[in-house]
DNA sequence: TAGATTGTTAATCGATTAACAATC
DNA sequence: TAGATTGTTAATCGATTAACAATC
């Protein structure tokens, strides 16, 4: 099989939460050109995409809806839990707790930790926030292989090195910081400020094309 | 001039964030290839986005820095202060105000929004939050052009076309679904889950490449 | 059957990288 | 001068779209 990109799963990933959050439950199938009207992508963008699945579609019916939901869960290993620790429990790291604790139940906020004292041994949105000095205890304990990352940037490289010593194998970063890992971790860089001045950017009316870019 | 890619728009802010953020005062100037190791790209493609700012650098020298960094600014409409709105003030918004308002100088979170009466008339972080049914009145006063959007998925996209009759310009949207937005209206967006989802995947083990995706 | 939709290959498009003459 | 780095064009690479035979 070949390796399948960085981009294809984010996609993935979104026909997922279309079929599961947003779809009628009386639609027993659903065509490749109604899932592209529905993410603004091209039907055979969608049919692609859906190749790797290694799960086929009716000619004239379309797809079935829950093996389809089934098979994305298995390929984008939803069908286990999947552990994941916030470092950083400020106000960005616990708003994360909040948000992505409850959108998935395949993704469990284990543990969050921080170096503030005073943060330590509460919890927030039902996730308990470990002192930054247990970081590896608390990981030789739990199945913990993902982070995510909202510390400040002064100390995002040497956390993230902190993590990667500990045992964790893919980092979200939202530090606005290049991170740098080793071979065989994964790394996924969420830049907000630079997203917002994307917008900022194609907003502004000057020079740039008054009738827009990706919209 | 052609139409510059939004690709390339995201890499600009981040050289800027690098230079402004992270470079030690003392340097006067940087080749392309510094900042390519420090951003993990190619020195190629560095000299290729800075082309776009119609500002040389010299050969055997470099890139002067502060002239560098003020046609960033000038480029990325930095240099006039952009008002923004947080529609949504829940965990997610009131931690964006939070995380974006101490950024830049050139972006104001001027406003935050909410349905719930609660947060009305309270100050998140510095910035006021307005009942929604006062979004028209506000906006009329302030020139706000660009909203980020951390509602509730399913009153995403009827906010979304408030904010667009109201007048705003760009959007950048962290509700999981995918908006549908006039021409004309810069819409970027940034889906928090399936970003985690991607990391779950190239950091699981089962099938797919023990050794890594995106490192 | 006729018509619509699939899976997949080929063509196109856009973005990244390499190459190299110009130049400090 | 020699060597390093730039700006820019050409080559490569990867991702998207179009096309179409298979098929329900």
């Amino acid at each position: 099989m070949d390796r399948v990109s960085d981009k294809i799963i984010g996609r993935l990933a979104r026909y997922r939460a279309l079929l599961t959050d947003r779809l009628p439950v009386e639609r027993s199938h659903i065509f490749s050109h109604e899932i592209a009207a529905a993410m603004r992508l091209t039907a055979s963008q969608v049919r692609r995409d859906l190749m790797v699945l290694g799960f086929n579609g009716v000619p004239r019916h379309g797809y079935e809806v829950t093996e389809l939901i089934r098979h994305l869960d298995e390929f984008l290993s939803s069908k286990q839990v999947n552990s994941v620790a916030v470092v950083g429990a400020g106000n960005l790291g616990r708003a994360l707790i909040a948000f992505l604790e409850s959108r998935r139940a395949s993704i469990r906020i284990a543990a969050a930790f921080d170096t503030d004292l005073d943060k330590c041994n509460r919890v927030f949105h039902g996730v308990k926030c470990h002192a930054m000095e247990d970081l590896e205890a608390v990981l030789k304990q739990e199945p913990i292989r993902i982070a995510i990352l909202c510390v400040p940037a002064e100390v995002a490289q040497s956390t993230a090195n902190r993590l990667v010593h500990a045992g964790i194998k893919g980092i979200l970063n939202f530090a606005p910081v290049p991170l740098r890992v080793p071979l065989g971790v994964t790394l996924e860089e969420l830049d907000l400020t630079s997203a917002l001045e994307k917008v900022v950017y194609f907003t502004s009316p000057p020079r740039s094309p008054a009738l827009e870019g990706k919209s």
